[in-house]
RNA sequence: GGCCCCGUCGUCUAGCGGUUAGGAUCCAUGGUUUUCAUCCAUGUUACAGGAGUUCGAUUCUCCUCGGGGUCACCA
């Protein structure tokens, strides 16, 4: 069975890269009909914090995305960590070191002067004599010094490292007894049964010190993809920096899950041609084989297409609710249906829809001068009356076409294009001249509101002249 | 600097020895629309460079250049 997981450390929210490894992981796992579970590696007491935790969980449930099993958290999984240092020590694979940092910290510098790589020298590999006085040991465990380590790698290939380039007896449990990052990861994967780990590159180079760990320990050792990294526009690595690299400020920005999913899942993968994938696609076509090589920039512009898109696809009444986390309340209008069906071929993001739907359901309390003086010109103003005229005298009104029916009776009579009463109509209803089809704002507006609206343009504009 | 990874339109990508180098997005133009948007059509734009291997290289090898990642008692 595939295992995979998602380990963010949780010191802060969740962010768009990480979203796209714990996407890449869930999938596989639930094309195989694996599992997907979430670990919490919060032993850094220092940056963690618990609402960092919460704000991620809280991005799952967002987007959908369900770990299977309880969480896991590193930091109560002391226990499990000592017991395996102690393994290591008592079976001579790992020891007590009893350098000092400013010891080491000298070493380092001598070796950076001499253009040596910065590599601990070995010192206390074997040591058996009485160790210095008010020293308290850091554990460092037994790494080969030669030959060579092969991450076989399902994005990278084989990927050779050099021991001696590398690797040397790295510290896997600091002076204060707790356990450090590669040391409990391996422990961690290996336990909880995880065989398939998706993760950043970024974590390519530490791989070898893990597998380092995994052998001490005698583990298997899980399949690895090292899916590149998002880079800014500068090219470097997206980090917290970067702005819009929260999820959750997608939400806020009016994207839909879906589209935030589909976007990040052909960031760096892609199945063909194809470009619009639902969760069940996905599910069914995600292959780790199939991620590449290259580092990709973050750009969203092909974001908000497909955030158009699924607004496009999404019934009125999902949209209707989403619409209240914008302020818009439309459950009770008995037109939100035309309305809807108008307004989100027209916008990119929710917040988007939001304005639009206030743009037709609230009076303009101004009108665009540049339209004004370009729709009021000539007998503008009589053709509204006229229109007016029409619409008072009309009944049975209730859908755009028969507030269509109206203009054109209009636009015969008077003997005008249709444009002749469109731009100061369109003024009148919406203060500009831009906008959705005036039979449907007129039908969502209805009788009493559209003449409202028209009277209040006729006097405004009389007056001006 | 050492080690490792990467290099196809501006961006996301297809390609896996022989293609007019494909799609998407963006941009531009045209059509549709009373307008704007949608939608449809059309168009501009790419194999980093150099050596090999081969009848033939975007594709394989090497070098150069460029970019990135990583080198902790952080994760």
């Amino acid at each position: 069975m595939v295992v995979t997981r998602f380990a963010p450390s949780p010191t802060g929210y969740l962010h768009i890269g990480g979203l796209r490894t714990a996407l890449f992981s869930y999938l596989w796992a639930r094309k195989n009909n694996g599992k997907f579970v979430l670990r919490i590696e919060d032993t850094d007491k220092k940056r963690n914090s618990e609402e960092a935790t919460e704000a991620i969980l809280k991005a799952f449930e967002w987007l959908g995305l369900e770990a299977d099993g309880e969480i896991t958290y590193q930091s109560k999984r002391d226990a499990i960590y000592a017991k395996y240092i102690k393994q290591l020590l008592d079976e001579g694979k790992a020891y007590r070191c009893y350098m000092s940092k400013e010891e080491l910290d000298a070493l380092r510098e001598e070796q950076m002067a001499n253009k040596q790589r910065a590599k601990y020298d070995g010192r206390y590999r074997n040591f058996d004599g009485t160790p210095p006085e008010g020293v308290e040991p850091v554990i460092r465990i037994k790494a080969p010094l030669s030959g060579e380590i092969v991450v076989h790698d399902g994005v990278k290939g084989d990927v050779v490292f050099q021991a001696e380039d590398i690797l040397d007896d790295f510290v896997i449990a600091r002076a204060d007894g707790s356990p450090t990052y590669n040391f409990v990861v391996a422990i961690d994967d290996a336990l909880m049964g995880i065989n398939e780990v998706i993760r950043g590159d970024d974590h390519l180079s530490n791989t070898p010190k893990q597998i380092v760990v995994y052998e001490a320990l005698g583990f298997d050792i899980p399949k690895f993809y090292h899916v590149p990294m998002i880079h800014n526009q500068q090219g470097k690595k997206l980090s917290k920096r970067d702005g819009a690299t929260d999820v959750m400020a997608y939400k806020e920005m009016g994207y839909l899950p879906e589209a935030l999913l589909n976007f990040l899942v052909r960031l760096g993968w892609s199945h063909g041609d194809q470009e619009i994938f639902s969760m069940d696609e996905m599910k069914a076509l995600f292959d780790p084989k199939d991620i590449n090589k290259s580092a990709s920039i973050y750009n969203t512009e092909k974001l908000d297409w497909l955030n158009a898109h699924y607004i496009k696809n999404t019934p009125n009444e999902k949209l209707a609710e989403l619409l209240e986390d914008f302020g818009v309340v439309l459950s009770s209008h008995d037109k939100k249906e035309i309305l809807l069906d108008a307004l989100k071929e027209r916008a990119k993001t929710l917040k988007e829809l939001a304005d639009l739907v206030n743009e037709v359901i609230t009076a303009p309390t101004e009108y665009d001068p540049k339209a004004s003086k370009k729709a009021f010109k000539g007998n503008a103003i009589a053709i509204l009356e006229v229109f007016a005229n029409r619409l008072e005298e009309a009944t049975e009104l209730h859908l755009p076409s028969d507030y269509h029916h109206i203009m054109e009776k209009v636009v015969e009579e008077m003997e005008i294009g249709f444009g002749k009463i469109g731009q100061p109509l369109r003024v009148a209803l919406l203060g500009k001249l831009s906008g959705p089809g005036l039979d449907i704002v007129m039908a969502v507006l209805g009788k009493d509101e559209t003449l409202s609206r028209i009277a209040k343009a006729v006097l405004t504009h009389a007056v001006d002249d």
